[in-house]
DNA sequence: TGTAAAACAGTAATGATTCCTAGTTTTATA
DNA sequence: TATAAAACTAGGAATCATTACTGTTTTACA
């Protein structure tokens, strides 16, 4: 199946490049929106998955329950507070090393890694307020 | 909210204890069901939420779409096979460093880590035939 | 331009998970 | 042991992210 140029995959991995916090689908499709009024949300997850089978920008599963998509496909490591949900890039020198040892572990094929670390972003830490308003 | 004992909690508990597959809510459901034939698929979401909250259990996400469980707590990465979607368990030693590495790169409080690699199980890849089958 | 393939908008369907409610089990205490 | 409060259960309804469907519009190319 060729894939034919579309104005709104366009805008949508625009908008994806010009972000850095790693925007779910549903926040593309809004924000989309603004600019590209009728837009289906349809498309929206169409052209991300699209986008991600070709590689051009790469799919997050952080463990909320909700994609992620990320323009940046360099291999790199992810940050999600447990507080705020706010996701951000983590680049670690280690991550090389670690593929490699993982590939002389296993007995398979490994072709890629996700990491993730999760706990608390600065700005939750020094809002402690804003976890007992979040619990009450 | 003090927890009180639960025969089906026990069960469900014991059935992931005697698994190294990791399996899924649905997998958990389906087998307790054998020998406690009227347990519902809620109480089974809802003490698996609860051990996990415990730290009795371990949800992974690691991007199918479903959450799978595992009871050993024990830090380590997980494989997931992108053909028969099997995981698998996958100890590494580097992880300690890489924790320590990422809580000296980021701002913030960084409390637990989750690595997963993709790629194909040993069996899938002597069965390549199994793929283009899939594919058809 | 004319045409076939690919993409679209809009909406319905799916499926994992959570929520709700009335009834049951557990546990602490008398 | 009774009993009462708190936690738990079964079963089913509700939620919500994502995918599938359908008739229409774009794109690519002769």
């Amino acid at each position: 199946m060729a894939v034919k140029y579309s104005r709104q995959r366009q805008v949508i991995h625009n908008f994806l490049m010009g972000r850095k916090d790693h925007p779910t689908a549903d926040v593309v499709y809004q924000n989309v929106r603004q600019e590209y009024p009728n837009i289906s949300l349809g498309t929206v997850y169409r052209n991300l998955t699209l986008l991600t089978e070709r590689g051009e920008i790469q799919r997050l599963q952080v463990g909320d329950g909700v994609d992620h998509f990320d323009a940046d496909i360099s291999r790199h490591c992810h940050f999600v507070c447990s507080d705020c949900g706010c996701v951000a890039d983590l680049p670690l020198d280690c991550m090389e090393d670690m593929l490699a040892d993982a590939r002389k572990k296993f007995d398979g094929r490994i072709d890629r890694q996700s990491t993730c670390f999760y706990g608390l972003c600065r700005d939750c830490l020094n809002h402690p307020a804003d976890i007992s308003e979040r619990d009450a």
